[in-house]
DNA sequence: CATGAATGAGTGTTCATTCAT
DNA sequence: CATGAATGAACACTCATTCAT
């Protein structure tokens, strides 16, 4: 009982090993690389010992994994929940939609994630698999939906909804991959902010869908 | 005499060795990744031993950055003597560009290589710089000739060289990184063709640049 | 509380394995020489797998150093002490040092560093400079303090402090040579104890240390 | 029969060969050590190709063996004339022979071959014991000899034959190795010059071999 | 449960040696 | 005879994983 009430600081601790190695593991992947972090580091990074990772994950791969799922899933059901209550323009919906998720993924730590599911894929096949399945396409679906109910609404004119939607994931995950990449950290001095990147481009593609070239 | 005309078999082979091995190379590396391909495994797929491989190739990072030069920084290069000698509006230029580099680059298995790169930069913080020196730069500024070409002749208006720049690029980045990371490879049943999706990429941007927002 | 009073077993191996693996390293290196000597082989010898050698030892070379500030600078530096405390002539002190020398390193398995050290310097110079200083340097030093000091006491006459020392030193080197190179190993029948020689060699010196040429 | 009389220039060149790779190899081994000098840098040195080398000798340890024996010898009997010839005191000519070996070898590139053999002698124990036979104990017996006929002529007094020649050789070697290994090539300032330790080690020698200590 | 000492498979690179030309 | 392209054994070092304590 009284550790229901009331459980010693040595088994809270316990507890929350998981989740501490989880949270050491996604700094280290995302600062080196997969295969660049050793787990002794990860271990270490957690304050336990090498031998007490492998008790909690039963090898590096898996660790992996887990680091993944606990981490990727949730952003995108919050975008959603923020899609249905939004007030405004559909224009307006999909500049907010695109500047807020800069905002609350892709300039995050998390976004490295995605940078790291991404070039790691081939490695990890079902993490490929899982990734697809729980965040793209639940964000097409998402994009989808509201471009399809712009063009009900008479807002948005002319377009293949599946190149749109591409069309507007494209910048977001160009910058993600730049923001986590050396080799595309383009060591130019004009070096501009994503922000303004977003913004602009979330403009240009509204100009186009408002526009109806055909006519 | 003979060996005037026609060179001996040994000879032969070794003109053809580089040749080789670089395809082979091309293919392990785009397959697996820089890290994860064995030298043996790239000398064996070219029917060579461990050794030829280093009699032509000082190191497994040089080996990678041939591969690169030949597969990357070619069709680069390429583009900018087309540029040169284009007839043609600059919008049209632009879009054939951005065609062209995919026909020519991004749907080739080459584009794997940037792919691989992206993902790779920060185990192989040389190879990065190399890629940025040989190929993101180069790119870059032949994009930007082109852009600040338009605006000298009156047919691009009102745009930031940089972010506009990036905006072109962005969707080539986005469909290579789809097509080699199953991780973004939309499964779903409407997988649209890349073509038009540059496409259609192209003219947004080229109406986006034709048209001054603040008239 | 047993484990305050006698640690574990895997604990009390710990402690000796440094110890084990140095003294597997010495056999080894004096007998078949730095290069010619696998690290595996030294672990083996030890009784411990290759990883295990490089956990206590960061590099082959570092187990050498080792090797050698255990076998060669103790020896040395333990010298050093002695004659700080010596009591008697600086005539005896020295005929002292010398034959101690031979009794305490020259004549033990540890010689064969030196050997071996002057055999491979060219090919490891870091070593090399490692002896220098470590071994060389300090020794000179030592014996010239002990010369300088002989001098400024009326015992030694006349003498040039540099080629004095060498002169202690060449046949200390010329019996570790000997005694580790079979080329030299003079197997003529009257093999003549080196201490003799060593005993000879150190009054022949006293004797031109104590005569001033020039009365 | 005309290349009996007058062989053509290639065929000349072709005896010359192995002659050749003999200088080539000495040169290097002296410079780089066995095992630090590859066989197409000889091959190179001597203007032919990595295949020719091993078509005179069967192996790089044959190829050494080769180097060793072709240096070796000379000097040791050209020695043995002039002591015969010799006309003055035997101090005179102990003084002479040691200079004199200095001169004529120890200062020479082929002492390189003594440092050789000796650091490489459990390498190849045939060469050490070939050295053995044909360098140290023919030297040792020429200084013996002039030493026992210095006792009949009564020049020297009460001396240990075997020592007497050991201390002898034992500077001229330690010099040897002095100048071969970096690891004795004490870096200090006052670097004595060879001949001068040389002749201040024969005045030591030569002056204990005149004094009879039981006086 | 936790530890950390021990393991050993895995890999880039070198170089003596071979052999087809 | 001469060449030099090709070979493959050898070796230091790393690190995920195990297991005795």
């Amino acid at each position: 009982m009284s550790n229901l009430l009331a459980p010693q600081k040595r088994e809270r601790r316990k507890q929350h090993r998981p989740g501490e190695l989880l949270e050491a593991a996604l700094d280290l992947f995302v600062d080196k690389g997969f295969a660049a972090t050793r787990a002794e580091e990860v271990a270490a990074k957690a304050g336990v010992s090498k031998g007490t990772l492998f008790l909690y994950f039963p090898s590096k791969e898996e660790l992996f994994k887990a680091v993944v799922r606990e981490n990727v899933v949730k952003p995108v059901s919050e975008g959603a929940l923020e899609v249905a209550n939004f007030k405004g323009s559909h224009a307006q919906l999909l500049k907010y939609l695109m500047l807020e998720w800069w905002r609350r993924y892709g300039s995050t730590k998390a976004s490295g994630i995605s940078k790291l599911i991404i070039s790691e894929a081939h490695t990890f096949p079902d993490l490929a698999t899982f990734y697809q399945e729980e965040v793209i396409e639940p964000a097409m679906n998402l994009l989808k939906s509201v471009l399809e109910n712009g063009r009900k609404a008479g807002e948005f004119k002319k377009f293949n909804t599946e190149h749109t939607a591409l069309a507007v994931i494209a910048p977001m995950l160009f910058l993600i991959m730049s923001k986590h990449s050396s080799a595309l950290c383009h060591s130019g001095a004009s070096q501009p902010k994503p922000e303004d990147f977003i913004a602009q481009h979330a403009d240009l593609i509204v100009r186009g869908l408002s526009f109806d070239p055909s006519n």
